[in-house]
DNA sequence: TATTGTAAGTTAGATATCTAACTATTTAAA
DNA sequence: TTTAAATAGTTAGATATCTAACTTACAATA
């Protein structure tokens, strides 16, 4: 039978996976990140130095809350933005050092992280999790 | 071979979620209301008057929060606050007729969300599903 | 060339959410 | 009985997020 719980319980997954990751962040002396600017700097570490607009299709957030972002990061001394030199509309988005120095702790917490989620899932039963999940939002 | 995907995916199916209920809810001609107001109505329309502390509880959310979402209610007509009358420090929330009259068009978008998540999926898988959010919530 | 349109990014304003601090009331302990 | 502790709820302040409107720059078309 049954329960219609799903959407439910997939919000309080995204709640608890949030908090953790902000918990995990601090034990580590990381102040003042949430899981989005960690999508960010995920985007960074991954491509390298990223357009806003970019990063904004990446992280499946607005512009202007990535300007906000964006923002933030730059105040805590992540990243920087950078004028594109042919066209002056475009801004790129970079690590500093102390931004590239976060990718070891990034990469514990997310290791962490997907523990939780995977634990107990044969490789199999995971790839159908994923899969499934997958599909549902193909669905909307 | 995982992806490792989960928590993005996650992540995403609950935005296309909320936006899908407040959308819905516009289309019945529904404004201002977001999915946590709906999570109030809807342990009003299973409990009938309930307090302050125990909508938190069952919503998931902080008792500043409920109030704000609550304020919010009452200014829309859906709901009404009441003093105990025994205990004064207690307030139960109740729901108006406008607040009542809302059910239907609750239900209706509650099975179309559920439409979206189960579609495609025998009985067994989403019971299966469900089982697997609810060990994925208990390691957190 | 001038105008019109499109694209990138920011600003403004609103809101849900949180933590921390506060008020008011009830309960427990001295 | 008086004082201390616990409980219910709100207020204050901060932040991520959105939509709408704006600015600036480039592109296209007349």
């Amino acid at each position: 039978m049954l329960k219609k719980t799903a959407v439910s319980l997939i919000g309080r997954i995204r709640d608890s996976a949030n908090r953790l990751i902000i918990s995990e962040l601090e034990k580590h002396g990381v102040e003042g990140i949430v899981p989005s600017h960690g999508d960010i700097l995920a985007c960074l570490y991954q491509n390298g130095p990223v357009t806003m607009k970019d990063l904004a299709e990446y992280i499946h957030r607005t512009k202007p809350t990535v300007t906000v972002l964006v923002n933030k990061l730059v105040e805590l001394g992540y990243v920087t933005r950078e004028k594109d030199a042919g066209d002056n509309r475009i801004t790129y988005i970079n690590l500093t050092e102390k931004g590239v120095a976060l990718q070891p702790v990034f990469n514990e917490v997310s290791a962490r992280l997907n523990a939780i989620i995977y634990c107990g899932l044969t490789e199999t039963e995971g790839e159908n999790f994923e899969k499934l999940l997958e599909n549902i939002l193909r669905r909307f």
